[in-house]
DNA sequence: TATGAATGAGACTTCATTCAT
DNA sequence: GATGAATGAAGTCTCATTCAT
């Protein structure tokens, strides 16, 4: 557990909370380095100590956090028993995440899209790892037959994770008082298990 | 200094032409107003007589495009049945839309989703119009009896749209070569109208 | 009488009043040439078929406005008696010309400093006309002895005219209410007078 | 994309020396703030930190220059005696500061008119701290009964000022050559204070 | 390691002027 | 003569990044 010296990773970790909280505010274009640098509490300079640059600051929120979400999913997961449970579990804890997390909600909403564009090069490496979770969940139905076999989960996943997606941005966008979170994941869940499952099994 | 001028009609499309081409190449922030007015094959002031600014380019942008889409889908619907075949014209429409216009996709991806945001005062009137089509196929459906009633229109075509959404998203980023659109359109289709139908009224 | 064409005259006219209110209001530099076309009633381009560019409207003016200034004062001066009394009239002409020409003042005031300048070929011919007029008042003063001989027309010149174009200045500043021109007229008068009046044919 | 820096002390009085050089020279919508910066020494970007923007500077030297020669004005008055000997020292020392410092008096007599002018919200607080020196003259010279008590110092003030303004311009603009300073403070000194002096007592 | 003053390239936007109609 | 759409040079200001301390 011991991580080196408290000093510099405490100050990276301050940087990236208030780079989170800044770029939500205001977008990734809009925030300027030297209100992450208040933000968070130190010089504009130390930044550069731990970030290549601005883009960098960015490219590591998402690496953390998704890393951070995949790691808890896994948990919960592993407590489930078949793949309906899964997708439920996939669902209702992606939506209460970030209903727990709007900074994090917001720039995972808009920024994230913004990333993927300017930064040509960048593999959202830990991103495709969480679709990857979702899409095993789905491979795992079909094999087993309870979704049907024509489900292609390439595809299904991007329609789950869209569908979560576009309901956190509603979410996000609506000052968070309009959507209702708990309605919104039993509609998603409703919609995309029923969507898949095999009606033949079920006579 | 001022030189030649060639009394040309058209420029506005052509400027809106132009920033379309260069915002879905860049995004928005990284693109120059100059190099808009160099793909219209305009000079850089003539744009300010047409456009009040930068951002007043994006917002004409989206509501004639997506003017442009809802007309021709109110078309299309216009000739289909029952909702569900509804629900299979919106699909269909707005994958076959984007693939055949990627700039315009590209954009609707990266850029509507900011420009919620840094255009505190802007509302997307259009967009929710577009939205609205959806719900009302899906109130149709519910009231008909052939979708469920527990389907929450407002949440299902969120769900929907944002389906839509992140399939357009990956296939704008993967260079439209990965996914093939038409099976896309089938999952999609066939997983949220399986979703959301009335499975008493089958008996 | 005549004098040519009443349509071209017309037009040089309206865009000399037209920029006379516009510089007055804006200042030089702040003015827009296209206000000035809207304020006149032509289109942008017709105020380059009668000036050469825009310092050119604001020497004009100048030489027009001052022009009319010196034709007035000196018919009123043919009327007036001694140098006291003539300098009674040039005092009282400049306050009140400018009291009932507010914009001519602001102009004056303001503009007239900096064309010397920013226009560096320029000599004010007609303001210097109208400085003659006092020193020449100033000077007969002087050889009838009843302004001291030790009196500088040159440099008395100017101290009258700096006084009355500083009250004018104050006046136009305070938005043309906390001054009286009538009091300032007789304060200026007062003093300047009884400041070069000769004593010693007092006795 | 930065470059070494100093660490010079003594920024902010580079920047309002240049300036003062600068505006001087080209007036201040002429002005650029790149040759401001040139002339300063420093980066352009630079100007900014000690500035909010050109027309800050602008108010800057006026507060900072005009205060400076408030405080040289008051500490010879202190020992001047009589309210004559008052007006003496007042116009002695104002065209001889301007005389010593030709860019001050330029950018005094050309852009301070333009800046009461853009800058409307602006209130000249200095410039009317100086002036009330010169109507706490007057108005002592009518209590103590040597000047005239028709005299209205709010008036009178305004002439002594607009003398000296105006033959600080004739000279500025002159280039300095044809007008002689001394002389011409002896005329102002001399007309003001018999214009303004109370007979009675003489006899 | 941390700082933050300084840098300077670059973008948006304005507006005097032109000239085809 | 009159028009006004078009031009494009130019200027203010921003802000990511650096480096002497």
């Amino acid at each position: 557990m011991a991580r080196g010296r408290k000093r510099e990773y405490g100050k990276r970790e301050k940087i990236l909370q208030g780079a989170l909280k800044i770029f939500s505010k205001n977008g990734f274009y809009k925030s300027k380095v030297s209100d992450i640098a208040k933000e968070a509490g130190v010089a504009d300079g130390t930044i550069y100590l731990y970030f290549k640059n601005k883009d960098d600051i960015l490219i590591c929120i998402f690496e953390e956090k998704i890393g951070e979400i995949i790691s808890i999913l896994k948990d919960k997961l592993a407590g489930a028993g078949n793949p309906e449970e899964k997708i439920w579990v996939f669902v209702d804890n992606h939506l209460k995440l970030l209903e727990e997390n709007p900074d994090l909600a917001e720039m995972l909403q808009v920024e994230l899209r913004q990333s993927n564009k300017f930064m040509k090069e960048y593999i959202p490496v830990k991103f495709l790892e969480y679709l990857d979770i979702l899409s095993d969940i789905i491979t795992e139905g079909v094999q087993k037959g309870v979704f049907r076999n024509d489900i292609n989960p390439t595809i299904a996943r991007r329609i789950i994770f869209g569908a979560l997606d576009e309901i956190s941005l509603a979410w996000v966008l609506s000052k968070k008082g309009k959507y209702d979170i708990d309605e919104s994941a039993r509609q998603v869940y409703s919609i995309v298990v029923n969507g898949m499952k095999n009606r033949v099994l079920d006579s």
